[in-house]
DNA sequence: GTAAAAATGCAATAATGTTGCAAATAATCG
DNA sequence: CGATTATTTGCAACATTATTGCATTTTTAC
């Protein structure tokens, strides 16, 4: 809860019960989540456009990030080790479940490097890596 | 001509006007496309379910693939290399760039390779890199 | 506590994606 | 080529997802 406020100031926005339930639910989530995921988790208690703009004010701010999908669907993830110093990279492997379907930051698995042909520029990698996570494989 | 008539063959499609100019766009195109530029450029010539259900086709048959992206549309491409030949491997990374918004399949380029913790099961890889194309660093 | 600034909810609207079914088109076979 | 069958298309209706303006409420700053 210290840490759900600390974010929030650091980052110059007004503490706001939207956003300290949605940053909270992004805190206890182990993976990613969609829009979808945090109007279920909230149970209506606030309007679809408030979830809207508070995402994408957290997505401007650096707190969350997103991660490219191959069907139409955001999702956003808040990468511990570094949105809590108020600048944001996010140079780590996201995996996706194919069997949970869920998302999770691998916080510990670097970004390997990519060599582009002559003339391009590079700015940011992305990894998405699809499989069956841990607790799947595991599980059954 | 020849080719896409090929194409359409070697998947055992039937020939159709709609499927026709929608291929011929994909070998034209330099990038990827997605379903608004689709639509834009058969100037309404067919009807938005028939540009879904044919992308779902092609993707179905291997002919194009889709790419992730980090905002919520789903963006096609023709992998010239591969696709030829009916089956279908995605084995290379994507280049967005941030300039002139295309989105570039950089088929020599391969997906390095990523070693994930204990316990997770690996099946695709997907690399998305933005930064500055080629074009664009030059044009200006 | 009060005034100014910011965020929220509501309503309306736009954009995007899906499904069933009849009509049109393409492939098959004599 | 012409008729039959299979496939594809277009239309209509509907569902979902996203955006915008504005009045109201809440938060912040003093």
């Amino acid at each position: 809860m210290e840490q759900l406020l600390d974010i929030l100031k650091k980052n110059q926005l007004s503490i706001t019960d939207g956003r300290k339930k949605i940053l909270e639910l992004f805190l206890k989530s182990p993976g990613a989540l969609a829009h979808a995921d945090i109007e279920k988790n909230t149970d209506a208690s606030f309007d679809r456009v408030t979830v809207y703009r508070t995402l994408q004010t957290f997505v401007e701010k650096g707190i969350i990030h997103n991660i490219p999908t191959t069907d139409n669907s955001i999702l956003y993830a808040l990468c511990k080790d570094n949105c809590e110093a108020g600048h944001h990279h996010d140079n780590h492997v996201h995996f996706i479940c194919d069997m949970c379907d869920k998302t999770i930051c691998l916080e510990h698995v670097a970004i390997p490097e990519v060599k582009l042909p002559k003339g391009f520029k590079q700015k940011q990698t992305d990894v998405v890596v699809s499989g069956v996570c841990n607790e799947c494989k595991t599980g059954s």
